[in-house]
DNA sequence: ATATTTTAGTTGTACATGCAACTAATTGGC
DNA sequence: GCCAATTAGTTGCATGTACAACTAAAATAT
């Protein structure tokens, strides 16, 4: 059969991974009870205390409606703080949200693990730079 | 900041990658009227008529249950045929369906070359490559 | 100083996607 | 030949995600 058109194309290989991948990180992430991009939104904000969501949004690469609602629920399970200042929210850990930093430090290395176990080390890095470099480009000449 | 951990995730990266070309593709098949899935999953029914939806499910890389959703609305909009043979289901492309395919080739072939104009064509070619056997490896050893 | 434009964030809505639980059909064991 | 186990598909529900339209604040132009 003609298929080769699914394997050739970047949309569909792309998403394919996405879905295999996203799939891992929510089993590695499970036993911290969120799921990774909170987790990941949770280390951001611990890192960088009233960091804005338009920040936020930019480095986690969302749209901004999808980061109001990430924030809310965050907000909600007190993980993370809302402070408005002006038109801009700034947005500060909460002590439960600080603490859960290493906890989810642990998953992120437990799915890195899990996947250079399968791919190997080597190749995992290089597909991953790729990736960011791909994305980079995209984005800039959009 | 302390944001490498982003940039080293595969889950992250490949995400990412996969929210821009998924709006660029969006961009390229809007003129068809049917999102590129829809688009991929006519043409695979359109080259082997009478395939189950398990295989497509398979070849597209998708659960089941988002199978059935997506066969749902072609076979609304006409583009795809249902007949059930025991417990499987046959899909069979409609004259509508058929007709859309050299549409959808061509859309293809705008996303593709868009993508390239962008990244390189050996880049995307390697790039694709990588993320097909990737995804090969991750489906092998769960 | 006011009016216009731009910017940050939110809300309504839509859609892709998956899982769990279900139904119905087929297959295999005895 | 019948019962158990497997398989294909569907449906209900939950979640991630985006866009368009909106509000409110800030910046810019006149």
């Amino acid at each position: 059969m003609d298929e080769a058109f699914l394997h050739d194309c970047l949309f569909f290989t792309t998403n394919r991974l996405g879905r295999l991948i996203t799939k891992i990180a929510e089993e590695e992430f499970a036993s911290t009870g969120f799921s990774p991009m909170y987790a990941y939104l949770t280390r951001l904000v611990a890192s960088s205390p009233g960091i804005s969501q338009k920040e936020l949004a930019e480095k986690l690469a969302i749209a901004p409606s999808t980061l109001t609602r990430f924030v809310d629920k965050l907000e909600m399970k007190q993980m993370v703080e809302r402070r408005v200042q002006g038109k801009t929210v700034l947005v500060y850990p909460t002590d439960r949200g600080a603490d859960m930093v290493e906890t989810f430090r642990e998953a992120s290395n437990r799915l890195q693990e899990r996947y250079e176990a399968v791919l190997g080390k080597d190749a995992a890095d290089h597909l991953t730079t790729l990736l960011e470099e791909s994305s980079d480009a995209l984005e800039r000449k959009h």
